[in-house]
DNA sequence: GAGCTTTCGCTACGAGTCGTAGCGTAATGG
DNA sequence: CCATTACGCTACGACTCGTAGCGAAAGCTC
């Protein structure tokens, strides 16, 4: 018996390359077969592991999903393109092109749809993949007060409701053109979108000060959707 | 052996009690075990009917549910509230209300979800739950260009580029505040957000002729989600 | 009413997946 | 060398799926 000390680990250590083979399996998965017809079993063949080392490791296929598509997320990067406008286009096209992707597609949506009953998978989606969005806009907001394109916001809870609108919005409205809509998100959809989003914001920040924008979305470098030192990923 | 005729039907009707009995036993199935753990024995069992009566009425769980949550957005009205604002907020309202409801929540995205590897289910759910609000789209953007608030526009092309921006924007960013901030689109929300959206669009459009008179007037009823006198619903 | 047609309820079935238990082996650290 | 943990493999009961087959019920037409 041993002090079970979080940290305080002893014996054989977990593959990671069995982590990375497991969620690009699982990506591929996605992608043949969608999110209902993917098995677990199926995706432990696929990454040469034993089905129950994936048991081992995630809770389920929600759970597994979720850091499976994070990964994808967190490709997502916020260069200084030189304009508010330059910079919410930008970051509105690879958000647009990572959601493109058939294996973010089901496989998102569906995590989404099983955490409206699941709040800790919906804490697990927020932490690995929507704060780091979410992170962006914050930062794409930031640099477009330093520009003097945003005017600074006084009261710290007016800006962070305006910043979950902004936010709300841009993700959304990708969503919604993607998956609902089904039609691409291209660049002249999104010089459409990014036009009416900014000309609302910067219309509505002026007189008195209130809300005060920034854009959009995405998502920054990622916490890496599975680790595999600390204990499960459940 | 008879012609079989589209429309002629000979023999025991179907009956239509069971139709609504079986959808409403999906919601109730959809709001108890969410989608995941909903099961077609399960739903036929709280609608009391056979299970092999579900099967020759729908191809399958997807089918089933997009009807089912059809007919919650066959709820949604447009009554004139005498501004563009007043008429945008007063839907936004009700879509976020429905939306706040469990078996929306989770019916619908996963739906949406599956949607996206299967053409005939997206035609299914654009059919039955989005075109219907999209007409309400174009509904008050007729009756705001009647009183003046919005220009018309000439190009019809270009129009429907522009309903369908609004669209994606209004229907994805209350999507994405319930279901993925996981929030409520309460009043103070939507006020901000129509705010924004308000702005956009008419500061995009600029103002060049116009000012129209009266407006128009009824709000059309909807096209119910789902009848139960055609043949299959599949 | 007779007869035809279609639907309905019921039972049963093979196929497939789920998630777990059990066992022996491999890889670390003390 | 030994304790500890991870891994691969097999097997298992439980459950759901979607379908087939049967007899009975409910309409329509004549």
């Amino acid at each position: 018996m041993q002090i079970r000390t979080p940290a305080c680990r002893t014996g054989r250590p977990r593959s990671a390359a069995a982590d990375t083979a497991i969620l690009a399996a699982t990506r591929e998965a996605l992608v043949e077969l969608g999110w209902s017809k993917l098995t677990l079993g199926d995706v432990a063949t696929r990454a040469g592991v034993a089905k129950t080392t994936l048991y081992r490791r995630w809770a389920g296929k929600n759970e597994l999903v979720v850091d499976a598509v994070a990964e994808l997320f967190g490709e997502l990067e916020l260069p200084d393109r030189g304009s508010l406008a330059a910079d919410i286009e930008g970051v509105v096209l690879q958000f647009a092109a990572i959601l493109a992707r058939p294996e973010a597609k089901s496989g998102l949506m569906a995590a989404v749809a099983e955490s409206t009953r699941d709040d800790a998978l919906r804490e697990r989606i927020r932490a690995s993949i929507v704060d780091p969005q979410k992170d962006l806009v914050l930062e794409g907001r930031a640099r477009a007060q330093a520009r003097g394109e945003l005017p600074p916001q006084a009261d710290p809870a007016e800006a962070a409701r305006t910043v979950d609108l902004i936010f709300d919005v841009v993700a959304g409205a990708v969503v919604h053109r993607t998956l609902v809509s089904a039609e691409p998100a291209d660049e002249e959809w999104v010089r459409s979108f990014t036009r009416v989003l900014l000309l609302g914001l910067t219309a509505s920040t002026d007189p008195s000060g209130d809300s005060g924008p920034s854009e959009d979305t995405g998502p920054s470098e990622d916490t890496g959707p599975s680790e595999d030192l600390p204990g499960e990923h459940v």
